[in-house]
DNA sequence: GTGGTTTAATAACACTCGTTATGAAAACAT
DNA sequence: ATGTTTTCATAACGAGTGTTATTAAACCAC
C-alpha cells in the first residue's frame, strides 16, 4: 500500500482532451498538457500511458460524454428528425467553449507527420462507425417508408457527415452559431422527402 | 557574378506544395522537405525563406494553379452551375493525387500549436476570400431572378463551403470519387430556383 | 519505528525541430 | 591566373520534443 495518487486523475484527462481539442494531437505538447492538468510529465505517464495512448483516451471520452446526443437521434421517428437532431446539436457542441471550437474528431488530425498516422487512422476509424450508424438509420428509415424508395442511405449518410464536418471546420474558424445554423437548414432543406 | 543555382526552383516549390498537402503545415518536416525538393536546407532557406514564407508561397501557388476552376464557375450562368462546377470539380482535385488527396486549404493547418497560429489565420482568410467571392455571385444571381428573392446567398455561400470542407476532409480519409460525388449530388438536390 | 509499495518532482536523456555559420565549389570579369 | 560574388554541403546551434531514471515523499501493515 503506497502513495496515493495525488490529482484528479478524471479531471486531468477532461484537461488533456480540451488541449487535443484546441490544438490536434500534433499541435498539442507535453507542456500544454502539463499545463492544463496541473500535473507534471512523469504523473501524466503514469496515469494514462505515452501521448498516443492519453490521446486515445480522450477521444474515447469525447465520444462517451460529448456526442452523447447521437443515440437519442438514432432513436427519433423520421430521418429529417434524426439529421436535424444531430445538425444542431453539433453546432451546439462545437461553438459551446470558447477555447475550443469545432470537434475532437476533426481536429485531433486531419493531415500530419508519419509519426501521427496511427491517430489520424484511429480518428478516420471513429468517423466510420458514426457514419455506418446514419446509414443503417436511414436504411431502416427507408424501410419504414419514411425515406422514398429512391433514397440512398449511403449517400445521405454521406452527405450529412460531410455537411457536419465542414460545420466542425467553420466553428473551428471562429463562423457563427447563426451561420452555421443557416448551413444546417440549407442542408436540411434538400432532404429527402 | 557568382555561382548558379542548381535546382529547379520551380519544381522544388512544387514539391514542398505536395508534403504541405499531404502532412499539413506542422506534420511536414525539413526532413520531408529536403527529401520532396531533392535540396539540402541552406538551398532551401535560401530560395524562398523559413518555414512559414515557405508554406505561404506554396499556398499562393496552390490558390493559383489548382483552384483555377473557381472564376471560370463564377461566370456560369446560373447559381446552381457556379455550384456544381466547384463541387465536382474539388472532388476531382482532391482525389486526382493518390499521395496528396483532399485539400491544401483545409490540411495546411486546422488545430495546431501556438507556432502555427499565423498559419492557420492566413488559411482562415484565404477560405474566407473564397465564400466572399461566392456570396458576391449569389447575390448577383438573386438580383438577376437566378435566384428567388427568399434566397439567402450568405447561407448559399457558407453551405456550399461547408460541403466543400467536409468533402475535402473525406477525400482526405479516402472516400471514393463516387461516394463524394453523391454528396455532391445530394447538396445540389434542391438547390434553390 | 521499520519495511515495502506507490506516487511525485527533478533532472536528464536521446532525438528532432527549424535555423544558421562556415568553408568549398562554381560561376564570371578582369 | 586571380579576385569577387553567389550558391551548396556539412555541421552545428539553440530550443523543444516525448520519454524515463533517480531520489524523495506519502501511504499502510506490522
Amino acid at each position: 500500500m503506497g502513495r496515493h495518487r495525488e490529482f484528479d486523475v478524471d479531471k486531468a484527462l477532461d484537461a488533456a482532451l480540451c488541449v487535443f481539442w484546441r490544438k490536434g494531437y500534433e499541435g498539442a505538447s507535453y507542456a500544454d498538457l502539463t499545463e492544463a492538468a496541473g500535473v507534471e510529465r512523469p504523473a501524466l505517464y503514469s496515469a494514462f500511458g505515452n501521448k498516443e495512448a492519453l490521446f486515445r483516451l480522450a477521444l474515447a471520452r469525447y465520444y462517451e460524454r460529448y456526442l452523447d446526443y447521437i443515440p437519442v437521434a438514432l432513436e427519433l421517428p423520421t430521418s429529417r428528425e434524426v439529421a436535424a437532431h444531430i445538425l444542431y446539436n453539433a453546432i451546439d457542441l462545437n461553438t459551446r467553449y470558447a477555447d475550443h471550437t469545432g470537434c475532437l474528431g476533426i481536429n485531433g488530425v486531419l493531415a500530419g507527420s508519419d509519426e501521427a498516422e496511427p491517430v489520424r487512422q484511429a480518428l478516420i476509424e471513429a468517423r466510420a462507425e458514426g457514419e455506418l450508424q446514419l446509414r443503417e438509420r436511414f436504411e431502416r428509415a427507408k424501410a419504414e417508408g419514411d425515406l422514398p424508395e429512391t433514397a440512398k442511405p449511403d449517400a445521405l449518410a454521406a452527405f450529412l457527415l460531410a455537411v457536419l464536418h465542414g460545420i466542425a471546420v467553420q466553428a473551428k474558424a471562429g463562423f457563427s452559431r447563426e451561420t452555421l445554423r443557416a448551413v444546417a437548414d440549407q442542408a436540411l432543406s434538400t432532404w429527402p422527402r
